[in-house]
DNA sequence: CGCTAATCTAGAACAAGTTTCAGACTTGAT
DNA sequence: ATCAAGTCTGAAACTTGTTCTAGATTAGCG
């Protein structure tokens, strides 16, 4: 009954061994990889188990779907995405452009892997309830990288208000986009568009 | 070659006969009946055949596959939902008051048939390119709904974008409150919130 | 009415996600 | 070094979405 079930980074993690680690990195690799190449349907169990040397219920020890797969490559493309951001903060004056200018880059960056890009938000937004943990975690370091964009110690409950109606917008943009029902510029749009209810939270009101 | 492939109101709609048009009919109330018990899962394909009596490969005929099945489901309902809307319109002041009127109203119908409202918000963001018409369809709808609470006759490009805002806050506002990661009260918030764009493109400003 | 093309049916077959199982291998503790 | 518990492997089985096929039925037309 004690299965390995690891979260990628910081809590409830089983302490694997190293050549768990390793098979656990193999997967996320090949997954990564798969999906790169033909999005979420190319990611096929049978073919991650091979490609990362791992026999079919091994795979499915590690991660107990699919739909937890992709969510954790997702957070491992994430946890890139932040420490890159954290390397060069966005350099506009108000909180709100800095948000877009993050976001964008962050558009920028799965413009280069649509595939990717379309097997991670795909399983994002259709995991149940099986995988909310995970997902939450997604849904934390995003709200991290745009709280850091923002540039806030202490934000308020209406801030954080306009973070979360932030990242819905952000996640069901992308979404449009992948599915070829907006142009990168209507998503630009919407994303700058979004990032106005942050001046209306933001300047004198404690 | 000459499939049936009925949209469900407007448009292109091959004239559909009377017996095939109560086989969609009947389809489509299998399949929302199946949802409403179980969710997205619950709607198996051999099941919705059976129950509406229909052979496996017509179902097929008339849906081409299990998404474009649920998003027709959610066509359908949101059909009602205007015409409910429309009867009863919202009574707040402000077009933003409005129209977060209007979207509170259409969660608490979702509440009601919270299985039925996981099956098409699932299939709406799960749906792939192939699907695209249908989930413009369904993308417009809600969009006419919108602009129906605000009451204009002629929207700026400003508040068309805040209205596409609005509606990702709110797909993605709804997942979150179905896979559990959300409450009530959050959706409610995050959709007040977003509401509050719609003041900052409404006044003086042509 | 009688024909022809399109449609519908029943059922098999296929594809990919998921589960299961018996046996081999690792690991950690004694 | 040895044993027990836990893990991994390979392969088969199961589930459900999707496709295919051959034969009935239906619809529209002359």
């Amino acid at each position: 009954m004690t299965a390995p079930d690891a979260r990628s980074s910081a809590q409830g993690a089983p302490a694997l061994t190293e050549r768990q680690e390793a098979r656990r990195r193999r997967i996320l690799h090949a997954s990564a990889q798969l999906a790169a190449r033909g999005g979420f349907d190319a990611v096929q169990m049978r073919e991650v188990a091979e490609d990362s040397q791992v026999a079919l219920g091994t795979l499915y020890r590690y991660f107990p779907s699919k739909v937890h797969l992709l969510v954790a490559t997702m957070q491992d493309q994430l946890q890139h995405m932040h420490t890159t951001v954290r390397k060069r903060p966005p350099s506009s004056d108000s909180p709100a452009e800095r948000v877009a200018e993050t976001l964008m880059r962050a558009f920028r960056a799965l413009q280069r892997e649509p595939h990717l890009a379309d097997a991670m938000v795909r399983a994002l937004t259709f995991a149940d309830r099986s995988v909310s943990p995970e997902v939450d975690q997604v849904s934390r370091q995003t709200t991290a990288i745009i709280l850091d964009a923002m540039e806030l110690d202490d934000p308020t409950p209406a801030q954080l208000s306009a973070v979360r109606v932030i990242e819905h917008t952000w996640h069901s943009a992308l979404i449009t986009w992948l599915s070829g029902r907006a142009s990168i510029a209507q998503v630009k749009i919407d994303i700058e568009t979004v990032c106005k209810l942050i001046d209306l939270t933001d300047p004198g009101r404690q």
